[in-house]
DNA sequence: GTCTATAATGGGATAGAC
DNA sequence: GTCTATCCCATTATAGAC
């Protein structure tokens, strides 16, 4: 199909969506770091926007106040921008789940982890709507992520959540489709934004509306696994 | 910007996408139903996996085992397939609101109700990709049957949740927060099917995957909104 | 490194025969 | 009503001047 396969690198560390910068180009450069950010947000926002087949190069460099060929200099090809903007994303979600340790109260645990996942629905939905999209059409470009660096993860953390509910601490939750109703009912504040602005009749998301998404999102869960918050909110 | 007015019907009953067929054209003909169903179900599978832009005619064409041409004698427009296919979509998830009345105990109205849904993410997994696409991408086509009839219905049924905790049959939760996050548990099935089939570690969701899934979310709903689930499920 | 001009492709839409 | 052949535009990518 395409060549995926170039993404994938079990023998490093860390399974990342791999070199992203073309082949001759050195990675060092303040100047050239600077005008890759500045492409890769203008990117995250068009492909946000529009889904990959439709934004343009175009209004990328638009949106980046660039000409349209300092992105081809830059990136290449469409798609490597693509999946330089879909690496940056993954960089920045997969901290998250480093609060779910098995020396952790499970309570404060989840709380924190629905904290840090609302916090990036709050503060970059356009991100979460770039990787959303690319998920909906069958994960093209990050499906070796998939099934290496985050189902080792989500094993992982599985095992947190066994041993959490083998020492009687929380109810007897089945710990991956946990994981899957946490990461659908923190993003769709991100992906569905336009949905829940529309049913609410608000122009805009505000920080009341996340205030209160919060709070609903960690009451309901963890008295869905049988646990009290840990503080008033 | 787009002609998204003809979509709005304030003064009908029903708030549906509106008259798209072709002007010209006489619904009836048995043949022309099932023509158009045929191409319907093209239309629906390849906008789910390339989105609006991504989708070619010519693929929907090859799909449906017709002629390009042959679409646009039936639907005109590419935009206005993709309504026609939005249009059953929203027809077919109308009805499972119907579960939330007030009479009706609320363990068993909620369970019904994630029921319906969890089917539809098991049998229309392709209708629900089409609609996360259209809302990820702001809604343009259905901006007006979300602040119409779906935010009327969103506060209706807003309105029997609240009476059931104000008669101490549920614990306070914020009923519209509540939705969303059925919502988006329940949807996830459909629209992030890759991202758990590859954490999975399966080729395809069978029933199985969708049983313990069912169950799961039942379960962990009903219990943060201090319910028992109504049957041994 | 930056930008203008252009080549090459792909796809939506339609004309017109059957 | 159905289908083939074709038009025309938008878009990716690049050549080559500066």
């Amino acid at each position: 199909m395409n060549d995926a396969e170039t993404l994938d690198q079990p023998d490093e560390t860390d399974e990342t969506l791999g070199s992203l910068s073309r082949p001759g180009a050195v990675s060092g450069g303040r100047l050239r770091r600077a005008r890759e950010a500045q492409i890769l947000d203008a990117a995250e926002g068009v492909f946000a926007e529009a889904g990959f087949s439709g934004a343009t190069m175009q209004g990328i460099a638009e949106r980046a106040g660039l000409p349209k060929a300092n992105l081809h200099y830059y990136f290449g090809t469409k798609e490597t921008l693509y999946r330089a903007v879909l690496a940056r994303i993954l960089d920045l979600w997969v901290d998250a789940f480093d609060h779910l340790v098995p020396e952790r109260d499970p309570a404060e645990a989840l709380a924190a982890y629905i904290r840090d996942k609302m916090h990036w629905s709050r503060t970059r939905p356009l991100a979460s709507k770039v990787f959303a999209n690319e998920i909906i059409h069958g994960a093209p470009q990050v499906a070796d992520y998939l099934s290496g660096k985050l189902k080792r993860t989500l094993d992982e953390k599985t095992r947190v959540i066994e041993g959490w509910i083998a020492a009687g601490r929380m109810a007897p939750v089945d710990p991956r489709h946990l994981v899957f109703t946490l990461w659908a009912a923190t993003q769709t504040y991100a992906d569905f934004e336009a949905q829940i602005r529309a049913v609410l009749g608000r122009e805009t998301m505000d920080d009341d509306v996340f205030l209160v998404a919060s709070r609903h999102v960690t009451g309901l869960i963890l008295r869905g696994c049988g646990l009290k918050p840990p503080r008033g909110g």
